[in-house]
DNA sequence: ACGAATAAGTCAAAGGTTTGACTTATTCGA
DNA sequence: TCGAATAAGTCAAACCTTTGACTTATTCGT
């Protein structure tokens, strides 16, 4: 059974190609008799008629396809979401998401926007793994938008997690709980969730007046797990006061909890952890479930084929702003609270022995 | 600038539209003058010429574009480089991909079908996340393949692991290091892994005399870190001879540390530990590395592209066969050598100290 | 020197849809 | 009852590429 055309549903119907075209595309009021609109869909109905988006993008030189260009989102655990949010935005307003792979360097992304504009794709998202800079080519089309990255190159509409917020969000548990010796520990890096999270630190030490906060940042050359445990361990065998550690994320705080339990030590009654990302493999599977920030990839995703598309419809002209979205905190068991300072901790034990 | 068509590059050497459109195809030799092909491909990259995907296609009647139908293939943190080689794999043949996630549902993939009907696209590759049954739709495309699922209501080319080869190649670790008593914990289900797994440790504990084995097979109700410190406790508790845990996955291995950690136990001194999948988030954030086996997602989703390719360039008619594809041991430090059983352990610890 | 073969291209239709400009028939107002 | 307005469609070109069938001019063999 071949393909039905609009010219099968003409024929059946005594009508021109025209006249199906226009009531097919909802233009028929006014210009057809209701009668005539019932027929015709019904017929469609019958047929199977599915249009042909190739002859419809050609004539009319507009596309229903979406360049979906990856750094990196489908391959590694961290930003799954944003693909699938991108796929939903998109279905719902009838547009199909075109993939591609691209590394984060602008001959690359050149090739793949050559690529989509053989496809008449309507516009193109830029996305990434993790928050960084893009090393944008010399022209993007008109219609382009970034989830997740960032270019300083061109005025592109883009949306990335606002990181200081996002971190402060799980500051707060700790600091309302009491904790005043805090430790931190970050990948040592210049990306925006190094130096940004780090913000969120100091500005919470300061808030809640946390001790030598600024001595208790811990630089790590990666974010493993690894790099977790030794962090935690020299920050806790130099520092015996120190009653929570934040990590720049959660495979180091993976390595977090490694290091407190090896050292004889729990977590939350001895030492509270929070991570950041929320990947569920490490968040909910650590012992206890580790309190954590969950990015906001699903709202960039789907924000950022939203406006796209008003873009694309031309419904939303030249607004090229960035947009910062706050992350969701997922409280787990990690963050206990702490009832006093030092001195009276001591009364408080001795207190729980007896 | 607007995009250069066929009709510019003729205008511009004085031929005819068909004669560029023959010597771009490369179909020139022995038609058109060596100058000329020259001349024509001179003029079409000085324009830029990037040719309309759509156009071509609408006349041939054969696009190239692949639908990729995933079943959480690019939200969930295991099988990413399943569509990273299928887009790699595309590409390198000029061809794209046409992205949608699906639910493991007829009518689901049904509509994802017919959209890709509308795209004209050349075929569709279904992949999934994990290894299961696709509840598959009354018709598939003639030029469907399957990646990580599969169907038996269709006969058709299909990409799975080889889960019993594959987990065997972690238990010959286990196996080959003296170990007896070998426990085995696994999710209860009627998936492929559960139940191909499970019947390669029976294998393997009659291969090298493991006792007890199907008493020492824990059955749990989900594949979490929770489920195996549990499954471990039990066992590890009531049968203190077990040397060896061999987990269905690495979320389950997770566990299996908490468990053995908490016990005052050492992995791998006093139990090894193996896992399965290789989500490296777990893998190489545990202390010790956990030794697992890495299912060949790239290469499901490399194989089936280009079979998929294949079936479309008719290069290649219709074989339609399974393909099982062997994982990759990665060896890290999970697993110890034991050196005895136990009466000469005695004797040999004796003799080493001697 | 004539017919056949070869080289170098061209012709024109087709693929399915869209859309601004028309047509034709009917209805309405005065 | 006439001209205008409305309703209900139709026309035909255009989007860009592909391809089997042709054409025209030159060369070759004998």
């Amino acid at each position: 059974m071949k393909k039905a055309t609009l010219a099968d549903i003409a024929a059946r119907t005594n009508v021109s190609i025209s006249t199906v075209s226009l009531v097919l595309a909802g233009k028929g009021e006014g210009r057809c008799s209701p009668d005539l609109i019932e027929t015709i869909q019904g017929v469609a109905r019958d047929l199977g008629y599915r249009g042909n988006r190739l002859a419809s993008a050609l004539r009319s030189q507009k596309s229903r396809t979406i360049g979906f260009l990856s750094i990196g989102v489908a391959t590694r655990p961290y930003a799954g979401q944003l693909i699938l949010a991108a796929q939903l935005a998109a279905k719902r307003r009838g547009y199909d998401l075109l993939f591609v792979e691209v590394e984060n360097e602008a001959s690359s992304i050149q090739v793949a926007i050559d690529e989509m504009a053989e496809h008449l794709a309507a516009g193109i998202v830029i996305a990434a793994y993790f928050h960084h800079e893009i090393d944008a080519p010399d022209y993007l089309p008109k219609a382009t938008v970034m989830a997740n990255c960032f270019t300083t190159r061109h005025s592109v509409d883009t949306f990335i997690p606002a990181e200081r917020e996002s971190i402060s969000q799980v500051l707060d548990e700790i600091g309302l709980r009491g904790h005043k010796n805090v430790a931190f520990i970050v990948h040592r890096t210049d990306y925006p969730a190094g130096t940004l999270r780090t913000k969120g630190f100091l500005a919470a030490a300061k808030k809640y007046g946390w001790q030598n906060a600024d001595q208790r940042i811990s630089l790590t050359s990666d974010s493993t797990a690894d790099e977790g445990y030794e962090a935690t361990r020299k920050l806790l065998l130099n520092d015996s006061s120190i009653t929570a550690v934040v990590a720049f994320n959660d495979q180091l705080a993976m390595g977090v909890y490694q290091a407190v339990k090896e050292l004889g030590l729990q977590v939350p009654e001895d030492v509270s952890v929070a991570g950041f990302d929320d990947l569920q493999l490490i968040s909910e599977g650590l012992r206890p479930g580790l309190t954590t920030v969950r990015l906001p990839h699903f709202e960039m995703g789907e924000m950022a084929v939203e406006k796209l598309i008003d873009l694309c419809e031309g419904d939303d002209e030249l607004s090229k702003a960035t947009h910062e979205i706050l992350g969701e905190l997922v409280t787990r068991e990690s963050i206990a609270q702490v009832y006093e300072r030092a001195t009276s901790v001591t009364a408080l034990s001795a207190g729980s022995i007896n």
